[in-house]
DNA sequence: TGACACGATCGAAACGTTTAGATTAGCGTT
DNA sequence: AACGCTAATCTAAACGTTTCGATCGTGTCA
C-alpha cells in the first residue's frame, strides 16, 4: 500500500479510504490510486488487515470423520455458506480423539478464527475451558455437550432411533441387535435411549448381550456383528447407530455365509447418497443434512453479525426413516405379508 | 506479550526471547515470565506473528466437490498430514466452477497461505495467472495443467481406463458406453484416450453416439445413460469415468427396468469404500488415495522447507483395476465360461 | 471582507509480534 | 586497574494495515 501511495502521490491513509470506501476520496486522486494499484499489482495484506481489526473472516470447523458421508455432507454446506458470506473455512478433523481435538481447537483459536463449528469427541470438560476462554462464538454441531451452554444444532437422535427400531418391532423382531459408538457423546446417548425406550414401549427384555459398543469405524462393526453372529442365540436385525460401522456389519454378515434381509435384517443411522440403488437398499434415519449445516452457519453467522449477547440457542431437528428393502418381516407379521 | 512484560518486570523482547527459545534467558527471569503467562492466561497472537513472520504456517486446498469419495479421502489424507507438521489447512470447494475457484484462490492468497494445493477446475489460463503472481508453492492434485510448470500428482489416466476397458473388450463387449466429465481438464481427457486406444487396440470401431459428457453430477450420470438406453442399438456395457456420475447411471438402469449386470454391465472410475458389500458390486479403477494425498502433502511440505528452486517434480501413480461383479462376460466368452 | 463550515487529504499512532543492535553486568587476564 | 569477552537483557524499528484527529483550501453567508 506504501508503494501505491507514493506512486499516486497521495497518502496511505487516501489510498486506503478509497479500498475501503470509508471516506469520500476525489475523482482525479481516485483515477491516480486505480492506477497505480493496477501497475503494481497490489494486493491488500488480510493478515496486516486482521491484526488492526480483530477479525480474520475465518471460522474453524472440527469433525470427527471427513469420510462419514454424514459430516462430508455437513461440512460441504456449511463450506458454501461462509463462502456465501465471504468468509475462510480452517476444517480440522479430529479423528474421534480428545487431544487431536484440543490441539486443533487451540491452533484454530491461535490463529485467531471468528468463530468456531464444532462436532466434538469425548468428554466435554476441555472444550468447555476452552470455548470459555476464548471469546469467539462456537456452535455445537451434532453433538451437545453438558454444560456447555452455548449455541447446537442437533437430531432429536432418541426419537429417531425408537421409530427405528419400533419399526423393526412391528416388523415382528423380538431380538434387534443394537450397535453403537461410546456413548459419552450426546448423540450415542440420545440413540441408546431411543432404543431402550421403544423395546421398553413394545414390552420386550432388554438382553444386554445384545447392545455392543464400538469406536464408530468399520472395523469395529465388523467385529460387533461377528461376536453377536456367532452367538447360539443370534439376533434376526441389527441396527447399527453409526454410518461407517454398519459397512462393517455388512461385511461381516456376508463373512459369516448369511444374506440381507433374508436371515438377517439390517438398519442404520445416517442416510447414503447410493442407498436405493445397491442392494440390499439398506433402511436407514435420514438427517437433514442440508438443514443442519445451514442452521449451524446462520447461528454462527448471526452471532458474527454481532448479535452477541442474545441467550444460547438449541436447535433439535427432526431425522426420517428412509424405509426400503433391508428388513424383512418376521413370523405372524411374514405369514400376512406372504398370505 | 506487553501485560506479561510488565507483569514479570521484563521486556516484551525476553518474554518473545524465551517463548521461541531464540536466545538464552535466565532462570529466574525464565519463572517469573512463566508465571505471569500462566496468571494472566496469555496466548500468542499468531496474526500478529504472522505479519512479522511473513509465514501463516497455513496451506490452501480447493477441491471441486468434497462430496465425492475420492476427493473426500485425499482430503484426509492431505490434512493428516498437515496438520503432524503443524500446518492448519482451509478447505475451499470450488463445485466444478471456474469463477468460484478463482475466487476461492484469491481468498487464500490473500490470507497469505504458505502454499497451495490445488485440484483444478475448468481451463488452466486463469488458474496460470495466479500462480504466476502469487509467489508461493503450489502443488496440482490429480488435474495437471498445460503451461504451469509446477509440482504434481496425478494418476496414469490413460493407462488405467484403458486397461478397464480392455477388460470389458475381453469379457466380449463390443459396444461399450462412455460416460466422462468434460474434457477440458486433463484427467478426463486422459481417461477418454484410453478409451479410445482399448478400442483402437482391439480393432473395435469408435461409435460417437456411445460417448456422452456430463458436468460431473449424478442427474449428468442419469442422464446420459438414459439417452443411450433409450436408443434401439444400446451398449452391452457402460464405463463411467468418474464416481458421482455412476450413481446416476445405476438410478437410470433401474428406472429404465433393466439389471445389471444381466442386461447391461457397469464399470466406473475411482472406488467406493462399500463397493464390495452391496450388489452389484462395482467393478472400478481404484486410486491410490493414501499415497496421493501424502505424495502432494510431501512436495508442498518440501517446498515449504525451504526447497523452492528444485525443477517441478510431477508424480505418475497407477491406478488398479478392482474386479468384481459389475460386468459379466458375452457371447463366446459367456458360453466358455457357464461350460 | 472576515468568519465559518465543509469536504478532501494527510500525519501519525496503534494492532502484537520479532529481531538487530545497543547496553549492561560479571568475570578472567594481563 | 584497565581491558576485553561473554552472556543476559533491553530499546526501538519494522511488518502492512486502519483510523483518529489535524490541516488545508474553497465556497457560503452574514
Amino acid at each position: 500500500m506504501l508503494h501505491v501511495a507514493e506512486a499516486a502521490r497521495v497518502s496511505v491513509a487516501t489510498v486506503s479510504a478509497l479500498i475501503n470506501g470509508t471516506a469520500t476520496v476525489s475523482p482525479e486522486l481516485s483515477q491516480r490510486i486505480e492506477q497505480a494499484i493496477r501497475d503494481i499489482g497490489y494486493k491488500r495484506n488480510a493478515i496486516a488487515r486482521s491484526l488492526k481489526m480483530g477479525t480474520t473472516r475465518t471460522i474453524g470447523l472440527t469433525v470427527p470423520h471427513i469420510t462419514n458421508p454424514f459430516f462430508t455432507d455437513v461440512v460441504s454446506v456449511i463450506q458454501q455458506a461462509f463462502d456465501r458470506a465471504g468468509y475462510a473455512v480452517m476444517l480440522c478433523c479430529t479423528d474421534e480423539d480428545l487431544n487431536t481435538q484440543d490441539d486443533q481447537i487451540r491452533l484454530l483459536l491461535d490463529r485467531m478464527v471468528d468463530g468456531l463449528i464444532v462436532a466434538r469427541v469425548g468428554d466435554g470438560a476441555i472444550l468447555k475451558g476452552i470455548v470459555d476462554d476464548a471469546n469467539v462464538p462456537v456452535v455445537l454441531l451434532d453433538r451437545i455437550c453438558e454444560g456447555v451452554d452455548t449455541d447446537a444444532v442437533v437430531l432429536d437422535n432418541q426419537r429417531a432411533v425408537f421409530d427405528a427400531i419400533t419399526y423393526l418391532i412391528d416388523l415382528g423382531h423380538r431380538r434387534i441387535g443394537y450397535i453403537t459408538g461410546t456413548s459419552d457423546i450426546s448423540p450415542m446417548h440420545d440413540r441408546m435411549a431411543g432404543y431402550r425406550e421403544a423395546l421398553h414401549v413394545a414390552g420386550l427384555p432388554i438382553a444386554e448381550e445384545l447392545i455392543r459398543f464400538g469406536n464408530f469405524h468399520e472395523i469395529d462393526g465388523y467385529n460387533a456383528t461377528m461376536q453377536m453372529l456367532s452367538s447360539h442365540d443370534r439376533p434376526s436385525a441389527i441396527f447399527s447407530a453409526n454410518n461407517p460401522m454398519v459397512i462393517g456389519t455388512m461385511k461381516a454378515i456376508r463373512d459369516i455365509g448369511l444374506s440381507c434381509p433374508e436371515d438377517i435384517s439390517v438398519a442404520c443411522f445416517d442416510d447414503f447418497p447410493w442407498s436405493d440403488v445397491f442392494q440390499p437398499q439398506l433402511t436407514t434415519v435420514a438427517q437433514p443434512v442440508q438443514a443442519i449445516g445451514e442452521q449451524a452457519a446462520n447461528l454462527l453467522l448471526d452471532r458474527l453479525a454481532g448479535n452477541r449477547d442474545a441467550p444460547p440457542r438449541k436447535l433439535v431437528l427432526k431425522g426420517r426413516l428412509m424405509i426400503r428393502n433391508s428388513c424383512r418381516p418376521l413370523g405372524a407379521m411374514a405369514q400376512s405379508v406372504s398370505a
